[in-house]
DNA sequence: CCTCTTTGTTAGAGCGCTCTAAAATTGCGG
DNA sequence: CCGCAATTTTAGAGCGCTCTAACAAAGAGG
C-alpha cells in the first residue's frame, strides 16, 4: 500500500537499459561509457552518449552504490548551521571534494547529541564512503563504530582511535595567546567563560588556566556552550560580582557577541570598562560594528585537509590514524584595549 | 581495479538475508519487521528485532530505496550557508522532516549558479522523493524540469509551472513598508542597493521604486547582490556621489551590514548622517552592536510551510501549484533614524 | 593462411532490499 | 472435528546498476 506519489511525472525515467536498446549496444557497454571508462571505441561512445541525451538519462545514484559497493560520497555532521565557522570549514571541505570528483552530504545536529546521532545514522545507511565530523558532541563509542564502517575525520577534536584521524588547532596554545595578550595590557581580573562539552572548549579552558597559573593570576570559569544566548547569560553572571572583571575570554565568537551584548546593555563600555577576546575568528568577528579581537582558526584550510585526509584512507588505503594540527593566531580589533586604571 | 578502501572495516555489515538467517525466518518478515509493518506476530517481532541488534544489522538505505522506488528523502538547496537567513529556513525545514519522517540532505550553491545545478543533479540522482529550493539562481528551465522527475518547492521565488509550489513573503509590500517608514522619519534621498539576480531582488526594487514614486521622489537604485562584501562596495558608490543620501534601503541584512561597514569606516553617523534598513531580519540584523533596522520575514515558519506543501504533493497527491504566500512586517532597530537636518 | 596478442564488447551473476501473490497457520462456528 | 475466513509467513521476481570472465574482432608475425 504505498501512497500515491504527486510530482508530475512524466514517463519512468529512463535507465541504462533503455540507452543500451536505443544505441543498440550492451547494458554493460553504456555502463562502462558512462564510467568514462577509456576501453570504448570512439564510435561506440559517441553513440552511446547521443542516445543517452537523447532520453534524457540519468544514472541512479542508488543503483550505482548499491552494485560497486561505494558511493563517492562523504558525509560532513556540522555543529552548528547557525555559525559562520562551520559554514567556512564546509566551504574548504566542499572545493576538495569538487576537485576530486566527490559529492557532499551535509547534515547537522544543531547542537543536539541526539540529532548528531540520527544524522549520523543516517550516513551509515547511505553507506558514504566517509565522514566528516565537525565539531560533534557524539561520544567517543559512536564515533569509533562509526570508524569500523567507513574512514572518520574529526575537525575540532580528537580521539585516539584506530581509523580515525583528526584536523583541529592547537588551542591550548591559542587561549594562552589571547589570555597572555590581556595580561600585557595590564588585565588582571580575566574571566573565561567555558564552552561546555562543545569539542575544543577543554583545550580552550586548559590554555587560560595555564596562561593565568603562569602569572600568578586567579582563575574565573564561567559555564556557557557555543551559543550566542550563552554568551549572554554567562555575561549576566558576570554583573552579579562584586567587581566586575576587567577581561573576558570566550569559547568562541558567537558567545562573544553574546557577551558584548548584555555588557553594553548592561550600560558597560567594550572596551572602554571591560576588554572581549573570541575564538574562531569567523565573519561575525570581522564586522566592523562588532571587531572582535578573536583567536583565529585557518577554517578553509582545515576543511580541505579534512578532505584530504579523508580521502587519503577512501583511495589512498592509508591505516595509520594521523592528526593535523595547524597553529592559532591573535588578531587583534576594537574590542580589547588596556585595562581601566 | 577498484580502488583499496582504506577504513578499518570488520566484517562486512550485516543483511538482512544474515538477519533472517539468524532468526530463522524468511527475508520477507525481516523486512516487515523493520518497516515497523503491523501483520507481524509479537514473538517473531522481538526475535527479529534480537537477531538484528545481536548482528548490529544497519538498513542499506540503497538497497531500500532501489527496491522501494522512493528514498523518504528530500533535497534542500541553500543560497548560501554564510547566510543565517537560510540556517533559520532549514530550521523549519528540519523540524517538520524530523516529525514526519523524512531525511533532508543539505547542499549549497554558494551562490554560483553552476555549482546550484551540480547540486540539483545530484539530488535527482539520488532519486529524493522531492525537492527545496531556497533562494536559487536555477534557470527556470532546470526548475521545470526537475519537477517532472519530483515534486519542487521554491521559498522566495516562485515561476509559475506545474509541479513547483512557492512559499514566500510579499517582498513588494515588505520594501514598501521599509521605504514609507523612511519617508515618514523625513527622508527625501533613499537609495536602494539592488540585490542583483537573487529571487527576491526584483520585487524588493519593485516595493521601493513604487513607495518612492508614490511619494513624488527621485529613486536611486545601486547595484549589488546578497552579499556583504557587495553592500560594501555599493556604499563605496554612495560615497562618490555630491551629495550622500539619507537613506538606504538594501536587499538584504548581509548587504547592509556591508553596507554600513564601509559608511562608518568613511567616518558616517549611522543614523545620524545616514539610516540603513535591511531585509530579513536575521539573527545578523538581532546583534546589539549591528541593531539592525530590517523587514522581517517568518523564517522558521516558511521552512515549515515548504516541507508541508512538498510532502503534499509527495504523500497526499495534490497536482495543482500552489504559492504561500507571508506576510513581511518592520522592525524599526537603532540603525535608522529622522532624517539629518 | 593460421595462431597469438591486443583491444573492444557482452553475458550474466550479483548488490541488499521491497512487494506481490501465494502458501501456511490459526481461530471459530457448526 | 471439519471447513472457511482471517491472519501470519514466505517464495521469488525484480529495482538499475557494476563487475568478472569470457568471447569476438582486428592486427601482428611466421
Amino acid at each position: 500500500m504505498t501512497a500515491p506519489r504527486g510530482s508530475v511525472k512524466g514517463t519512468r525515467p529512463a535507465t541504462l537499459e533503455d540507452v543500451a536498446r536505443e544505441a543498440g549496444v550492451s547494458r554493460a557497454l553504456v555502463s562502462l561509457v558512462m564510467r568514462q571508462k577509456p576501453q570504448v571505441s570512439q564510435e561506440r561512445r559517441t553513440r552511446v552518449l547521443a542516445a543517452a541525451a537523447a532520453l534524457g538519462y540519468r544514472p541512479n545514484a542508488m543503483a550505482r552504490s548499491l552494485a560497486s559497493r561505494h558511493s563517492n560520497t562523504v558525509g560532513v555532521l556540522l555543529n552548528d548551521l547557525h555559525n559562520p565557522f562551520f559554514a567556512e570549514i564546509a566551504d574548504g571541505i566542499e572545493r576538495v571534494a569538487r576537485d576530486r570528483g566527490y559529492r557532499i552530504l551535509l547534515s547537522t545536529g544543531s547542537r543536539k547529541r541526539g540529532r548528531e546521532e540520527a544524522a549520523l545514522e543516517a550516513f551509515l545507511e547511505y553507506r558514504v564512503d566517509g565522514l566528516i565530523l565537525v565539531s560533534t558532541l557524539l561520544s567517543a563509542a559512536k564515533i569509533s563504530q562509526a570508524a569500523t564502517l567507513a574512514p572518520v575525520t574529526l575537525v575540532s577534536h580528537t580521539l585516539r582511535s584506530p581509523g580515525v584521524d583528526s584536523v583541529l588547532t592547537d588551542d591550548v596554545h591559542g587561549a594562552e595567546l589571547a589570555v597572555t595578550y590581556l595580561i600585557e595590557l595590564g588585565h588582571r581580573r580575566i574571566v573565561h567563560i567555558d564552552g561546555g562539552r562543545n569539542p575544543g572548549s577543554r583545550p580552550r579552558r586548559q590554555g587560560y588556566e595555564r596562561a593565568m597559573d603562569a602569572a600568578g593570576l586567579k582563575r574565573l570559569v564561567v559555564p556557557g556552550d557555543f551559543s550566542e544566548g550563552s554568551g549572554a547569560e554567562a555575561a549576566g553572571q558576570l554583573l552579579k560580582l562584586a567587581r566586575l572583571p576587567t577581561a573576558v575570554l570566550t569559547s568562541n565568537d558567537m558567545a562573544a557577541t553574546g557577551a558584548m551584548d548584555r555588557l553594553a546593555e548592561a550600560g558597560y563600555s567594550i572596551p572602554g570598562d571591560i576588554s572581549i577576546v573570541g575564538y574562531d575568528n569567523t565573519s561575525l568577528a570581522q564586522l566592523r560594528q562588532v571587531s572582535l579581537t578573536t583567536v583565529n582558526q585557518p577554517r578553509e584550510e582545515m576543511g580541505r585537509l579534512a578532505m584530504q585526509t579523508v580521502l587519503e584512507r577512501i583511495e589512498g588505503g592509508r591505516t595509520e590514524a594521523v592528526s593535523h594540527v595547524t597553529a592559532p593566531t591573535l588578531v587583534v580589533r576594537r574590542s580589547s584595549g588596556p585595562a581601566p586604571a
